[in-house]
DNA sequence: GTGTGTGAACCCTTTCACAGCC
DNA sequence: GGCTGTGAAAGGGTTCACACAC
C-alpha cells in the first residue's frame, strides 16, 4: 500500500536506487557530504538526467545550484525501497550455490538475514552450513520457521524439477516473494512475486556480444 | 564480424533466445518434434508474437500452418548465440561464490568448461576446488593459462576493491569479455566485455516490490 | 483451417534542453 | 553561476492485427 502514491515507476529505475544507495554508501564512508548527478553520472556511468529524474519520482531530495546532500538522499533512497530495516529471509536447498548465497557478505551487512537453509537431503539436517552457521531443516519445518520469523522472502536454489513442488509450499506457508536461481519458469497460482536469477543466460549473452562482431 | 549483418537486434531478445534454447532442449528430450510460437509461449510466458519476432530477426525458422521444428530451431539458435561450442572459462576469486560457480552443473551441461581458477591465497593455490577439481593458479599465471586454452571469457568474483586491478590483469591477457560479479562499475580501457550480475540489487528489487503495496 | 512473418500502432524509457531556484 | 526539476522530443521495444503460406 506504501508506494501506490508513486503511480509508474519503470522497472528499470528501483534497480538503479539500489545502485545509488551503494554508491552513495562509499561517498558517505569516504566522507563526502555532497554529490551532484554529474558526479553520480560519473561514478555510475548513468545519464545525470536519468539520475536526476529516478529520484523526482519520489520527492525532490536536491538542492538546486548544489547537489544532493550524500546521507540524506541515502536515507531517503533506503526508505523508499524499504531496506531501511533488516529482512528475514530463508533459502532452500543447501547445495553449492545456496551455500555460497549464505556466505555471501555483502547480503548480510545490507541488512539481510538468512535466518534457516531447507533440505531434504537427510546428512544436511540438523547441521550449520555457510559462514554464518545456518541451522539446515526439512522441508517439514518451513510453515513453522516462516511463521516464528516472519519470513517474507525465500531464496530458491533447488534443482529445476523439484522447484514448483517447492513453490506450492512457499505459498501456503504466505511467503511473499521468491528470489528464483532455478532456471524454470515459475507459475504462481497466488499473489506471490517471483523474480529470476538466470546465470546460463548471462553467459550465453556474453557469449553472443563476443562472437558476434 | 559474424552478426553484424544482422542491425538492431534488443539485448532482450538475446536473453530470450537463450531461454528458448533452454525450451527447445526440453522439448527435444520429451521426443517432442514440433512446437507453435503458442504454445512456447504458454511455457515461456512471453507473448507469442514476441517469440515469432524474435526469431525471424535471424531467418525464417517456422512453417506457416505447422510452427517450429523442435530441434532445427534449438541447433539454430545455439549456432546465432555462438553456443554450438565448448567455451573455456577461467574465474577469479576462489571464494564462496566462486567455488559455487565452479560447482554449478548447469554452466558445465550447456558446454562452458572452466579451466582455471585463480587466487592470491597461498593456501589456496596448488590446490583443486569444486565439483570438478579445477586447479588453483597465482595471479602471475593468468597470462599463460588464458593462452594456452584459448580463454576469452573471464568470471570475476574477486571482492569489489580488488576488481579493477584484476581488469586490467585481464586486459592485458587479451580476455574479450568478462562476467563480473563484484559489484563495483568497471571502466575498461580497452575494447572489452563487461556483463554485471548484481545480487543485492536483485534483493532490494524483490523488496521494494513486496513493501510497495 | 492453422500458425508464421511483419508493418503499423502502441507503449515505455531515456535523453535533451531549459526554466526555475539556491 | 551552478545544478536541480521537468515538459517535450527521441528512441527502443512490445503488441496488434492481418496478409500470406502450408
Amino acid at each position: 500500500m506504501r508506494h501506490k502514491k508513486f503511480p509508474k515507476i519503470p522497472e528499470a529505475t528501483i534497480k538503479r536506487l539500489s545502485i545509488y544507495n551503494r554508491i552513495l554508501n562509499e561517498l558517505s564512508r569516504d566522507g563526502i557530504e555532497v554529490v551532484s548527478s554529474a558526479r553520480l553520472s560519473e561514478i555510475s556511468g548513468l545519464n545525470a538526467a536519468q539520475i536526476r529524474k529516478d529520484l523526482t519520482y519520489f520527492g525532490e531530495f536536491g538542492v538546486r545550484g548544489v547537489g544532493y546532500f550524500v546521507t540524506h538522499l541515502r536515507d531517503n533512497i533506503k526508505k523508499i525501497l524499504g531496506i531501511n530495516r533488516q529482512w528475514n529471509l530463508i533459502i532452500i536447498g543447501a547445495g553449492k550455490l545456496g551455500q555460497a548465497i549464505l556466505s555471501y557478505g555483502n547480503l548480510k551487512s545490507q541488512g539481510y538475514n538468512i535466518v534457516a537453509a531447507f533440505d531434504n537431503d537427510p546428512s544436511k539436517i540438523g547441521t550449520k552450513i555457510g559462514a554464518y552457521n545456518t541451522p539446515v531443516y526439512p522441508l517439514t519445518k518451513l510453515k513453522e520457521i516462516v511463521r516464528k520469523n516472519t519470513v517474507k522472502i525465500a531464496i530458491l536454489t533447488t534443482p529445476a524439477v523439484a522447484a514448483h513442488e517447492v513453490l506450492t509450499m512457499l505459498e501456503e506457508a504466505n511467503v511473499e516473494g521468491v528470489i528464483n536461481f532455478a532456471p524454470v519458469k515459475l507459475n504462481p497460482s497466488k499473489n506471490i512475486k517471483i523474480s529470476y536469477v538466470d546465470l546460463v543466460t548471462e553467459f550465453d549473452k556474453m557469449v553472443f556480444k563476443i562472437s558476434s562482431e
